[in-house]
DNA sequence: GGGGAACGATACGGTAGCGTAACGAAAATC
DNA sequence: GATTTTCGTTACGCTACCGTATCGTTCCCC
């Protein structure tokens, strides 16, 4: 799809994606969450609580946080980990993966208006 | 730079402008705000809150209020017209294109990071 | 010029995010 | 086996956003 962007059209991208998502998401995810959310969806598991945190820069409760709105929104789920009780896997679900599967296809379809 | 886009790549390359949005800017827009500064800054003048409203489709308020945040951030500017002085007139700042300059090489420099 | 419409801002109660600090449970260390 | 460390969660006070309703100002129109 896009070729050759120049930083006005990826601009012009991002505008288009976010006001579609805007527009039809009521959900309305934080930076943060969908950082998170893609984080979890696109590295290969196990994904940890403190390891997140790590990885977004961010402390501990921020990730907790996330992952309770994220949780009561379908979009991930939590699971003790029976090696080492004190940690906690955090899985993907059906719903999560279809929410950015949604995404990643606003992103092309816009993409594809944005150049031609 | 990006050849090809596939709806997955173009998930990573989200994934990897947010994670280092979420690193390196303390600003935090949320998804809402960051909609309406890109439409303020990529499309043509005038912009008044009413029609920034309609076409995010949100309430006015919701407006009002990110003009405030964002116009404590320096980001936008807002002016009454003296031709109807009921509108309020958005004004674009050095800052703001600043901010949205950064954003866009930021999404060129992850798009090419991702295709490689 | 008086009644109504349009525009943006404000008020209000509610919800959800934040950072710091403390907590309980589980593992590791000695 | 007691102490320390690690891990995720919770508590607290605070800030910022939300939607609905209302307000003050300005323009329009008869």
């Amino acid at each position: 799809m896009p070729v050759d962007l120049t930083p006005t059209q990826a601009l012009g991208l991002w505008h288009e994606v976010t006001l579609q998502q805007v527009h039809q998401d009521g959900r309305d995810l934080t930076l943060r969450q969908l950082a998170i959310l893609l984080e979890i969806y696109l590295v290969p598991p196990p994904h940890t609580v403190r390891g997140l945190a790590a990885k977004l820069g961010v402390t501990k409760p921020v990730i907790t946080r996330a992952l309770d709105t994220m949780g009561e929104l379908g979009l991930v789920t939590r699971m003790r980990d029976d090696r080492d009780r004190r940690n906690v896997v955090i899985k993907r679900t059906v719903d999560g993966a279809l929410y950015l599967e949604h995404l990643g296809d606003l992103i092309i379809a816009r993409g594809r208006a944005q150049t031609l």
